[in-house]
DNA sequence: CGAAAATTTGACATGACTCAACTGGAGTGG
DNA sequence: CCACTCCAGTTGAGTCATGTCAAATTTTCG
């Protein structure tokens, strides 16, 4: 069942006995998203933090000229949430949009925080789990300094095989911080080789 | 007592009772850094997080072309490390060093461990300090991506006013992700308004 | 004071963007 | 099942933001 899917993922990171366990699963239920529906849109306050068992979900910023730059794709066992919003429960700087049928669970801030007096221990799951997201990101920011459009998309393509196939290249572009036809002229240039 | 800046600090975000501030205080000690020391050199295992009560720490990435790009500038009341490196134990990928006299406080792995023992409450205390560094962290990537080179000097002038006054300039560029040539030509630019 | 480091400035080069036109599916509906 | 539209992707010409390199100037500090 689906719900163990979740645990089997805390279990990577930390122990949890059956009594854990099973008050986790008491309080968790699955919910389901369709295409293209958002989970939060810029300037609403984010409610949620969500852990996906299937489909696809984008952040993305729209910024005051109207282009579009992904933060974040997050898939099967991973997290998405505007965290920042989350946190202070201020207009969120990005949407949430699933781009496949995406099945989910919801954490608002009570169940978070029952979580947390309940269990504990996720205090220290989500911890590791938050030092792993922030070591990406400012690995992220190096890359996007140091390395042409051209590597950042054969990085990605190493990194993430298999979102080249299940993302529209335009958010590719988006989230390696190039444009749509750059892109394309660099996909080019890497078939004609 | 400088160390009692720290607990302050950890008290903006948890509660602390007597007995866990005094497990706190007796584990805890100040080491001093002259300025240029390096805390981690890029490709040894970083072994520590420090918490700095006084001065200022850089971390930066030296590409494969021999050019700088700084990940972090850490001052007065915040953390440094090379995270990736010091969580699995492989070869840093930043050097991080004190760009003036600087006073603070190292955790080893082991006495990490040993205060989420003693004091589990520091685990959440982590995982706010974490998500929050994240949410920075997602933020810059995006202004990199839609934001001139200009614009993000301007942003980063109001969001540590006093930083410009401290760094050298081309160590301000590297963080900005332009060259010193260019920040050069930006301010001149601006001064000439 | 003198040497080294940091910053400025200018000429030139280029990676990446803009805009506009074109191509090629993937629906949709008549 | 064809015609139409819509959206994603491609391609090319021209432009711009930023980089490179080298020289000149200023600041820092032993």
């Amino acid at each position: 069942m689906s719900k163990d899917i979740f645990l089997a993922y805390i279990k990577k990171h930390i122990d949890l006995n059956e009594a854990e366990e099973s008050i986790i699963l008491s309080k968790i239920k699955e919910r389901k998203y369709l295409k293209n529906q958002f989970l939060v849109q810029q300037g609403d306050v984010c409610r949620y933090v969500v852990f996906i068992f299937t489909g696809c979900v984008r952040s993305y910023h729209v910024d005051d000229d109207g282009n579009e730059h992904t933060v974040s794709f997050s898939i099967e066992n991973w997290w998405s949430s505007d965290m920042g919003s989350f946190i202070t429960q201020k207009p969120a700087d990005y949407n949430v949009q699933c781009i496949e049928p995406t099945s989910l669970i919801q954490f608002d801030s009570a169940l978070m925080e029952e979580l947390f007096e309940t269990v504990p221990k996720l205090e220290r799951f989500f911890r590791i789990i938050s030092q792993n997201a922030l070591v990406s990101a400012q690995r992220r920011v190096v890359n996007t300094f140091s390395k042409t459009a051209r590597e950042r998309f054969e990085i990605f393509r190493e990194d993430y095989p298999e979102l080249e196939q299940r993302v529209p290249q335009y958010m590719i572009a988006s989230y390696l911080g190039v444009t749509k036809e750059f892109l394309s002229k660099i996909k080019g240039q890497i078939a004609r080789e």
